[in-house]
DNA sequence: GCTAATCCCATTGACCCCCAAATATACCCA
DNA sequence: TGGGTATATTTGGGGGTCAATGGGATTAGC
């Protein structure tokens, strides 16, 4: 299911809110949560988001995996998934505000170099935050080594 | 249920007294007792903590097994799981003061390295008190490690 | 009677809610 | 097709509420 597309650049407030497209917004109704799950991305200078129902289907993948060992040896001497364990640490739960709102943690916003602008990019089955001028660059140059994989034709 | 998320700092005054951060407090809430039950991490520098249910579940889990496998004796003689025993040995409760605090041991926090600041690390399942810095060694470390494993793969 | 733990209260600051304006989008009718 | 209106979305700010923190008072234990 294809539910975040395009593009949406929204002002940041002095109180560091920030407005998440209505698109967005529907796609995440149907989750329990009403707000978004986001951690700073590891190789990208942007927030990667998503459903809380997607957070449980991670934590629910940690439980299956230690099916053939012992839940309660997990639990007691750690030793899990690493992955796992360290995004729990690092995601933030941002409720959303009456208006469709959130609030960006500072930590995040630096990470992204958001200050006054956010660009809320649609990747399918998730999406990010990132600084316009930032996702610009990125996306120039994501799309500079497309047309350069093509060959040279003339793109897609 | 993906109950505890995030990361807390928080400080530690001269009574050795430290506010559980209030989403975590909000999880333990339905638990028959107003409190942490702590125990010393051991594979790490830090503190683990949950809530008094799981530790429930924990005796009757043992019980069941010893049952189950027809070892009454086990559980007269006490000879069976040695971690589940290791770890009843070493628990502490913690119970909350009116604000939400509690009192960390001394030899917990020494453990832990902790002195006037700790930070409450989100696991899923359950949570582990660490000295802030100490912590961020640790999960620069584990993001180094996932940076590593995720190669060149276009993950997040 | 002294020490230590627990409770009670006050202060600070962050967060969240409500209200209101401005802007953009969709709709309707001529 | 065009104008104009109605609706939804985004944006701004004030104020109340709750969480975190610190200090003093009271109780329990030794």
């Amino acid at each position: 299911m294809t539910a975040f597309l395009s593009t949406y650049v929204n002002k940041v407030d002095r109180k560091k809110r920030v407005s998440v497209p209505a698109p967005f917004r529907a796609a995440l109704a149907g989750s329990s949560f009403g707000g978004l799950i986001v951690y700073p991305s590891l190789r990208e200078s942007a927030i990667e988001a998503f459903s809380r129902d997607v957070l449980e289907q991670l934590n629910n993948r940690r439980m299956s995996r230690s099916l053939e060992g012992d839940d309660f040896e997990q639990l007691l001497l750690g030793g899990g998934d690493g992955l796992i364990d360290a995004v729990m640490a690092m995601v933030h739960e941002l409720p959303f505000d009456p208006e469709g709102r959130v609030v960006l943690p500072s930590a995040l916003a630096a990470h992204a170099g958001i200050t006054d602008r956010a660009a809320f990019v649609g990747r399918g089955n998730r999406f990010q935050i990132w600084a316009p001028e930032a996702f610009q660059a990125h996306q120039d140059e994501a799309i500079d080594a497309l047309r350069r994989r093509a060959g040279n034709g003339d793109g897609p």
